[in-house]
DNA sequence: GTTTCCCGGAATGTATACAAAATGTTCGAG
DNA sequence: CTCGAACATTTTGTATACATTCCGGGAAAC
């Protein structure tokens, strides 16, 4: 693995996982000393992270990692809507209907790994990635493809700021469930209905616990 | 002007140009040699354009300008229809109206722009770009003017290999002068209509003087 | 004749030394 | 006491030397 890989995947990790807060200033040499490689590989990843939107150039003084605020939520899934709503009609035109049926079969059964000793829930979340992929591939589009990859990014980092409570994840199994049911039918417009339907419930979840818990950060 | 601003601003150019053929290797040392600047730069340079999807990656071997088949331009506008018709309807609903109306004027007038001696039809190209910020200003969304950026880079090289011919030139004008009222009187669906209707015009306009070319460009 | 392994060369990947720019501070004048 | 300018420090930006990896050619074995 190279040098800059690592850097870029350990800040990138540190950024999503709510370790680097807002606002903090990514010195080059710092970062550098930190992870145990030179500035080069550091910068590069810098670099990449700044592309991406998860830092921004502060000119002349290092980049810092970037603020999420609560408008910046309602635009992401402004954005999202758009994309996924349009994704989810091309995948019920395009897709393979068994891998949807599949899909659907294997999210009905969701509520199971969320009982599991996993605190992680990583099954449950391996699950949705997969649904996520399916329909990456069935939309045969790398253009949309791509800007729903950069999207889901910051959607990572706005879910950890959520309180991820067992009773929203098993709703959330459900909207899935119904996204891919809608996709396996073959209809684009049920797709689109299932898919916003799943986004304005679950921006008002990340809402609602944002509200209790005060947190703006910035 | 940093170096690595020249070198990333001259290569960009040079693939959106087609001077740059799809295709070509773009070894660091050979760059930097002919851009006067040291690797460092141009790798950052090739870095960013990787990121924007210009080039690719070719592992070992030095990165490579990506070639655009015709494929890729139908998924381009498969994108692009699904972010500016949301874009549109936004500025609709939160649009001043007056701006809208000013450039609605302004790109009836336009004729008069494509009959001037201009062969770059800079003014009227000038002109189109004043509706692109004004929208990406009325929708204040920056996630969604973010995404409309990525995608005007790839969208000015696929405008290079069609034959831009007064005719058609006229008739977008036209087009643009529908969108600019359509926002302006605040109808998102009416903004949306006008766009998809561009868009779908612009599409054909590209792919049949690239039938006629036989350009296909891999 | 085909396949596989190894070696050579040229490319990228990394580290570091040096240059330049920007910011924060400090000193001085008003 | 406040404002401004100059300086010092700390940061990023660039160049280059060195390490490493990867591809391709060629020879030998099957």
């Amino acid at each position: 693995m190279r040098a800059s890989d690592k850097a870029y995947a350990s800040l990138r990790e540190d950024i999503i996982e709510w370790r680097l807060a807002p606002g903090t200033v990514l010195g080059e040499v710092e970062q550098s000393a930190r992870l145990g490689v030179s500035r080069t590989p550091v910068r590069e990843a810098l670099g990449r992270l700044t592309a991406e939107g998860l830092t921004t150039a502060a000119g002349g003084r290092g980049v810092v990692v970037t603020a999420i605020s609560l408008e910046d939520i309602d635009e992401l899934f402004e954005l999202r809507e758009t994309l996924e709503a349009k994704a989810a009609a091309l995948a019920a035109v395009r897709g393979e209907r068994r891998v949807f049926e599949q899909l659907h079969a294997e999210l009905l059964e969701a509520p199971a790994l969320l009982e599991a000793g996993d605190p992680a829930r990583h099954e449950y979340y391996a699950l949705v990635g997969r649904l996520d992929d399916a329909i990456d591939t069935a939309i045969s589009n790398s253009y949309l493809a791509q800007a729903m990859r950069s999207l889901r990014v910051h959607l990572v980092r706005v879910r950890r700021l959520a309180a991820d409570d067992a009773a929203r994840l098993g709703a959330a199994a459900a909207e899935h469930a119904s996204i891919a049911e809608a996709i396996a039918s073959g209809n684009p417009r049920l797709a689109e209905a299932a898919t916003i339907l799943h986004l304005h419930r679950s921006l008002s979840h990340i809402k609602n616990s944002n509200l209790k818990a005060g947190n703006t950060s910035h």
